[in-house]
RNA sequence: GCCCUCAUCGUCUAGCGGCCCAGGACGCCGCCCUUUCAAGGCGGUAGCACGGGUUCGAAUCCCGUUGGGGGUACCA
């Protein structure tokens, strides 16, 4: 029997980390096993479901390395309504499901204090379809129900705790339950991992299995990723979204080596290793079965490695969004637009001055800070830079810098050696002497090796800017 | 409330009865290198939640306690 996994999101409009954790591992499983990976939107919530929303997925999808032609659909939850009916009408005929027409405030006062489920009221009352019944599933009274999960052993459910849950709505549509477990049946799905919030679905839904007559798949619930306080990560209050990580200029390597991390980890002490390590060693039985924390500093730490890596060309490429404002990935959106002018950008200059700017992000966002006193017409001052390096000697400083570059070689090293000489007239170390020149220059007092920055801005530029920071003092 | 579940440095983890007075990584702190800042090198800080067992021997097995998480819809 070939294995067949499958990852199924509802469409919200962004694309959770979570999530891409899951289908990572959905995916690598079923590469691992020869299988087939089925992806299937859960747009059966009408309020969830815009097609745009749907082609965001296929894109973050796609950009994590899960690309189009590796997977099987995707398949519409909403496309397979009628199979979701005739499963319920199935269990009715069957006398595995009937109709309740008990309102939840009339379920709500019968529960008790102990157990607040639904207490079975309309059990026997033999009620047929009809306005405002809903189809309730008979749940076994006696025995249990032991779900084999392959990172969590064998979680056990008493058959009693589990209420007569609702299959069908009044007006004939399954519910998440049920749909889920059709679905998974008509594709075929042999293994369903997936995050621990649905384990407490999974009793029911293997009751569900087993009243139409199939086996069930094989679970695997992997543990939720949270946030700094320890609750699950919520797109409401946390930073969650794929896309979000990527316009910030995460690599998309570091950020699937990272996810693939969280409760697991490669042999040997290793963490950030080749995909192919990866999909070669990753067991969902090694899952680690508690929560882990979303550690965007650590991830961050890994994006700086994986940036580091790089080829300089690669790196040009990486970096090519940022500066000039297009998307990351086909289908998104762009980032936000560099700060000068796009006919100023020169691809030459960026390619000179690229190499160091590569040890020094982390963030591939983090280029246009670095590299803009090269394409503004005027460096973007730093106003707490400026006052702290312009101060009592900084003029005269100044002064004897643009004499001296006025005249000497245009190299960095020729640069550096002539400052050198200026500072050390007056007494001060290269540290100290080029501050001014750097805020005046880049407008900041931290940035890219000076000297090389003044080589690749050329003579003119440089002195110009430095007579402008002089008229100021 | 009830059900399920989890528990090694602040964080992510290695460990699956002796190799562990617990290893790696991020973070943090020093030092070195150094034109700023990074990068890099070296060193340091810090942990088996608690209490009982089992065993010659427990971070590793069992039970309990405590704490955390998830679920508890005619949402998915």
């Amino acid at each position: 029997m070939t294995v067949r996994v499958r990852f199924a999101p509802s469409p919200t409009g962004m694309f959770h980390v979570g999530g891409a954790r899951s289908a990572l591992q959905n995916w690598i499983y079923a590469k691992q096993q020869g299988g087939v990976f089925v992806l299937r939107i859960e747009d059966t919530d009408a309020a969830r479901n815009r097609p745009e929303w749907t082609e965001g997925i296929l894109n973050a999808l796609g950009w994590i390395g899960i690309a189009r032609d590796t997977y099987e659909g995707p398949y519409f939850q909403s496309a397979y309504a009628e199979q979701h009916s005739a499963a319920a009408h199935e269990l009715y005929t069957a006398g595995q499901a009937y109709y309740c027409d008990c309102t939840r405030e009339q379920v709500q006062e019968r529960a008790g204090a102990q157990f607040r489920g639904y207490d079975g009221f309309c059990r026997d009352r033999s009620l047929g379809p009809g306005e405002g019944r809903a189809l309730r599933f008979r749940a076994p009274d006696e025995g249990s129900t032991v779900v084999v999960d392959l990172v969590r052993g064998e979680p056990t459910f008493d058959n009693k705790l589990i209420e007569d849950f609702v299959i069908a709505r009044a007006d004939g549509s399954a519910v998440f339950l049920l749909a889920n477990v059709v679905d998974d049946m008509t594709m075929g799905i042999t293994h369903v991992i997936r995050a621990e919030e649905h384990l407490p679905n999974t009793p029911k839904q293997q009751l569900l299995w087993a009243a139409l007559g199939r086996t069930p798949p094989v679970w695997a619930h992997v543990p939720v990723v949270v946030n700094e306080k320890r609750q699950k990560l919520s797109k409401r209050r946390d930073k969650v979204a794929l896309e979000q990580y990527r316009d910030e200029g995460y690599l998309a390597d570091a950020m699937r080596n990272y996810l693939m991390l969280l409760g697991w980890a490669p042999s040997n002490d290793r963490e950030i290793v080749p995909w192919s390590v990866i999909e070669d060693e990753f067991r969902l039985e090694e899952v680690n079965p508690s929560p882990a924390f979303f550690d965007e500093k650590k991830l961050r730490a890994f994006n700086g490695e994986y940036i580091r890596a790089l080829s300089p060309e690669a790196f040009a490429d990486a970096c090519r969004p940022w500066l000039t404002g297009t998307p990351v990935a086909p289908g998104g959106t762009p980032v936000a637009a560099p700060p000068w002018d796009p006919a100023d950008y020169d691809p030459k200059v960026f390619d000179a001055l690229a190499p160091h700017a590569q040890t020094r992000i982390a963030l591939l966002a983090e280029i246009v800070p670095n590299v803009d006193f090269a394409f503004l017409a005027e460096p973007a001052v730093d106003e707490a830079a400026w006052a702290k390096a312009m101060k009592d000697g900084a003029a005269d400083l100044l002064g004897a810098a643009i004499a001296a570059f006025e005249t000497a070689a245009w190299d960095a090293e020729t640069l550096k050696s002539t400052l050198e000489a200026v500072g050390a007239e007056r007494g001060l170390k290269l540290g100290k002497a080029q501050a001014p020149i750097r805020v005046a220059v880049t407008g900041r007092s931290v940035g890219l090796p000076l000297f090389e920055s003044l080589e690749v801005l050329g003579r003119d530029r440089t002195l110009t800017r430095l007579r402008a920071a002089a008229a100021k003092l």
